[in-house]
RNA sequence: GGGGGCGUAGUUAAGCUGGUUAUAACGCUGCCCUGUCACGGCAGAGGCCGUGGGUUCGAGCCCCAUCGCUCCCGCCA
């Protein structure tokens, strides 16, 4: 090509300023449209898109051009004639009129066209790096690399210092299971790929890094979810000499900015309130859940003492048994529920894990419509409607009765699917809160056992010490979640910093001395040596992608994402290992599956 | 581990109550076309209807099994 121009343009660098240039561009064909004694061809690179013109001598080659082969064009750029702008095109008033045409490399037919929209998840992750040629995907990613460095920025601008922690770790007896490599030292032995860098970010606290952080990948051997990944990234995050609330004020400025900066918007714009902090407690009485999506009202009302000994015998027994009567008000929703909606509502609720579900609606008279009315006086129904709000017509009142727990978290899911249904918010509105005062412990259903709620390493409320033991599930502790539109954002605590508190919480979830030893031996070891106190907090950065892109999956936010059989497809990863590799390692597969032998796929 | 949804040309879908040669759009191949930008026109190729079994005179459609993808529950300190 010639030396006269020397170097290739991104293409959003081209513009009518460059008009007579003489330039080299590269890219891919994104379109072709051959007019016969004319050839206009849409190029692409990761900045924009730019039109080739290719005429006379040129056509027979450019003729043979088809979507997604790598070209290298050398031309003039020139103003499009009269009329021919472009308005959707960054470069849109301007072409480029063809010299020189060299095709760089071709391309066989496309699985997927790049401009479709509708792709299977298969064939996009399969062809992932063709996905990632799609605007949306291209565009995605891209954000994520703007988003990742104004975190940093933030975070940087408030002294916190990003330290690596390692990738092999000890694998730790507690939460999610831990992915495990083998050592070829220690023939037996494994490490584990950290679920967080829990430990040595505490660690690095008593080391006296005050302020900490790191975009730290996290690794959990779980089954996946829309939202969840085996490996993820976390803005993992752990201060010295503060207590929650300077903690939670500091990061809720960091957040504000960083979540306002990325928006290009002004932090009083997106967030001129201060973030409402709810106690646990609170969260699960009016909103069913710890992860509370505030864009819309609609509380839980408790209405088990209006209706209470009223002569309804399925309430009254209900509540007799310990348990609990809510109703859900859902104003002005009459044409939504039809008869056949409520119908169906029942199933839902099952789903939710509600053993039944009641409702009532409002009549032009403002009578009820209701197949529990009959049940109750007057006085009785009027004290619900002042309570829940339900006083005109074409309101809809949801009621669901059981055991405390299981009725809150199930009206709270029945919220959130209604207020989906409903239209009840606002797509675009950020709504952040933070959840506070979480319950230390909680109890397995199927054996009774009782494990932390948050980490074990979770520092409790100093007043409810006295009942680590003989009341365990009391205890609360000084956890936190953020919550952004009914998604669990970051979670962290303050910490335990010294070496008795930490040893009676493990004792408490039932780990014996020593297992604590053996596993926690360096912690509650370091402890002991000058421990400051400290606190974190880590939060989701694909999910607080996705929300912020207005993804509904996280695997538009992350580069090369696992199936939901945590398969990579393009790859084909996870795969078998050489015989040699594992004797190696000491290790003999007893159990394979045998599509598993073959590996060819 | 459990439940729901989906699986038909390269792709996205249609295919009625089981009935002739399984449709369409985009893509692909060839030809025509000088201002297109969802270019247009003409012609054409392309299918083990995920896979295996069953019911039936006859199955893309019904039944059973199985595989794959996906969403949810369990699980995710």
């Amino acid at each position: 090509m010639s030396f006269l121009i020397k170097r290739t343009h991104r293409l959003n660098e081209l513009s009518s300023k460059n008009i007579s240039d003489k330039v080299r561009v590269m890219g891919w064909v994104a379109k072709v449209r051959n007019l016969g004694n004319m050839i206009f061809v849409d190029l692409r690179d990761r900045y924009s898109t730019l039109q080739v013109v290719f005429e006379e001598e040129l056509l027979e080659k450019a003729s043979k051009l088809r979507n997604e082969f790598v070209i290298g064009v050398e031309g003039v750029v020139r103003e499009r004639p009269q009329g021919m702008i472009n308005t959707k095109m960054l470069t849109g008033s301007i072409e480029v009129k063809a010299d020189s045409l060299a095709v760089l490399n071709k391309c066989e037919v496309l699985p997927f066209q790049i401009t479709d929209t509708d792709i299977s998840e298969h064939l996009r992750l399969k062809y992932r790096y063709l996905d990632l040629r799609r605007e949306k995907m291209r565009r995605n990613i891209i954000e994520r690399a703007r988003f990742t460095k104004i975190v940093r920025e933030e975070l940087e601008r408030e002294d916190f210092l990003d330290i690596e922690t390692p990738y092999l770790q000890k694998s730790t007896p507690e939460g999610a299971r831990d992915f495990v490599v083998p050592s070829r030292i220690h023939n037996g032995k494994f490490f584990a790929l950290p679920q967080s860098p829990q430990q040595y970010k505490q660690i690095l606290m008593i080391a006296g890094f005050d302020r900490y952080y790191q975009l730290a990948k996290c690794f959990r051997d779980e089954d996946l979810r829309a939202d969840r990944q085996p490996e993820f990234t976390q803005i993992d995050c752990e201060m010295s000499f503060i207590d929650q609330d300077e903690l939670l004020d500091e990061f809720e400025s960091i957040m504000k900015k960083i979540i306002s900066r990325f928006k290009n918007k002004t932090v009083e714009e997106l967030f001129p309130e201060p973030l409402t902090r709810m106690t646990y407690k609170d969260s699960v009485d009016y909103y069913g859940t710890d992860k509370p999506d505030i864009r819309f009202e609609n509380k839980l009302v408790d209405i088990s003492d209006i209706v209470r000994g009223k002569g309804f015998k399925v309430f009254d027994d209900i509540l007799e048994s310990g348990g609990i009567v809510n109703a859900l008000c859902f104003k002005d929703s009459g044409s939504y529920f039809t008869r056949k909606v409520l119908d169906n509502l029942m199933t839902t609720s099952k789903d939710y894990g509600l053993a039944g579900l009641s409702w009532a609606k409002k009549k032009e008279d403002l009578s009820w419509s209701s197949p529990i009315a009959k049940y109750f006086d007057s006085d009785t129904l009027s004290s619900i409607e002042e309570k829940t709000g339900f006083n005109k017509e074409g309101d809809t009142l949801i009621i669901g009765a059981g055991p405390y727990k299981k009725t809150k978290w199930g009206l709270g899911g029945l919220r959130n699917f209604l207020a989906k249904e409903l239209n009840l918010y606002d797509k675009n509105e950020l709504k952040l809160l933070w959840v506070v005062e979480f319950p230390m412990f909680e109890q397995s259903e199927e054996d009774g056992s009782i494990s932390a709620a948050h980490h074990p390493f979770t520092s409790p409320f100093r007043e409810d010490m006295d009942y680590l033991f003989t009341d365990p599930l009391r205890v609360r502790s000084r956890a936190y979640d953020m919550v952004l539109n009914g998604v669990e954002l970051a979670s962290g605590s303050i910490r335990i910093h010294d070496p008795e508190t930490q040893s009676k919480v493990f004792e408490a979830i039932g780990l014996t001395r020593k297992e604590i030893e053996s596993k926690f031996g360096f912690l509650i070891e370091a402890f002991k040596y000058g421990a400051p106190p400290h606190g974190g907090i880590a939060f989701g950065l694909d999910r607080l992608l996705m929300l912020l892109l207005g993804e509904e999956s996280i695997k538009e936010v992350i580069p090369f994402p696992k199936t939901n059989k945590a398969q990579d497809l393009m790859s084909g990863a996870p795969g078998t290992v050489s015989d040699k590799d594992l004797s190696d390692l000491g290790i003999k597969i007893t159990r394979m599956e045998e599509e598993s032998l073959d590996d060819s796929e």
